[in-house]
DNA sequence: AACCCGGGGAG
DNA sequence: CTCCCAGGGTT
């Protein structure tokens, strides 16, 4: 057997049931991809599930607003996959009719949609003869050959691609790419990958060197910023100062109470000196706040605290607004953030 | 080519 | 702690 065939061989016996395969339906593949684009399948799961119940079509999903869709992304990450979910939406809905385009060459141009994404739909949708390329065909491939190109540099991106082109099976594309997939998140698994029951084993170059350990290569990744938030919290109980947040940083578009960002860490009695703080009135005072939360995303670590404010301020900035704290659940809110307000609140 | 964009789980 | 997950967009 050659490689295509083993894999697929494993993959009949050993495969997961996973409710988006079993199906040839573009807007539920689609669906399924952007979720599992860099999250893993336990954690895209229910988001799934949520997603399909309430928007069961493309014409459903192209008609919702951005602000629930991002709501009902609250926690997944990635926040930009929804907002771009929803242009690509009412793009097909205006463009093609309602329906989803299986060609690789259609969506390769729709946004959101990669070179990964675009063989994933068109392969599993049409059996267009697209090799898929992910974290796991690049670490599988890289041990069964001994490549030790870096698998994120532009050059290894390429041979990786030009390899998986090759070794795909022209009859049945589509489980062959999901069968090197679920091989790699099985089997062939970053930290101790299970080679004593791979079937590949006597084969792999990796295996055979005993290069398991050091392969895949990946390029260093970059350095962390450290960012303090201040969060201000002004509320009766009833009703809260709430923010949209901009365009352009983390959490875009999402919801946060009013932030003083600082460059460093400020003692309390610091903090209130700031022009954003004494600009809110007169007789601004602390009523108390909360530790710092340290909050770890990929390129940035957030320190992050909640300060109650005694009385509510004279001045709104923009963005600010009021709102009922029974419609926070209604907001698309940052995970942390929706966890203190979820414990302050008693929900 | 380098950097940005989340959150969670494994080891 | 570090690494990585069914990646993609922007500069």
């Amino acid at each position: 057997m050659n490689f295509s065939e083993q894999i697929i061989s494993w993959y009949n016996d050993n495969k997961r049931e996973l409710p988006w395969r079993n199906t040839t339906d573009a807007y539920i593949i689609w669906l399924s991809e952007i979720i599992l684009q860099q999250t893993r399948v336990e954690q895209g799961l229910p988001y799934f599930y949520r997603f399909l119940e309430r928007f069961p079509d493309i014409s459903s999903f192209a008609n919702a607003r951005e602000d629930e869709i991002l709501n009902l992304w609250q926690g997944l990450g990635y926040y930009s996959r929804g907002r771009n979910m929803l242009k690509t939406a009412q793009l097909i809905q205006d463009q093609y009719n309602g329906v989803f385009p299986v060609k690789y060459d259609d969506l390769i141009k729709l946004k959101g949609i990669g070179e990964y994404t675009a063989a994933a739909i068109s392969s599993f949708a049409a059996n267009e003869t697209r090799a898929v390329v992910d974290g796991n065909v690049s670490r599988v491939l890289a041990r069964y050959l001994g490549i030790d190109e870096p698998i994120n540099s532009t050059k290894g991106k390429k041979i990786f691609q030009n390899i998986a082109d090759e070794l795909l099976d022209l009859n049945d594309p589509a489980t062959h790419n999901q069968a090197i997939m679920e091989f790699g998140a099985i089997i062939c698994k970053p930290k101790n990958p299970a080679c004593g029951t791979c079937v590949l084993r006597l084969d792999c170059v990796a295996f055979k060197t005993n290069a398991i350990k050091y392969l895949p290569v990946k390029l260093k990744k970059v350095k962390i910023r450290e960012r303090f938030f201040n969060y201000l919290l002004i509320t009766d109980g009833e009703k809260i100062l709430m923010n949209k947040r901009g365009e352009n940083d983390i959490w875009a578009n999402m919801y946060e109470m009013p932030l003083v960002e600082t460059n460093t860490l400020l003692e309390i009695d610091e903090l209130v000196k700031l022009p954003q703080l004494q600009q809110l009135g007169d007789k601004m005072a602390i009523k108390g706040h909360t530790t710092i939360i340290k909050h770890v995303l990929t390129h940035q670590h957030l320190y992050i605290r909640f300060i109650e404010l005694r009385d509510f301020p004279e001045n709104l900035q923009k963005g600010w607004f009021y709102t009922d704290v029974n419609n926070l659940d209604k907001l698309a809110l940052p995970r942390s953030i929706f966890i203190f307000i979820k414990k302050f609140f008693n929900f």
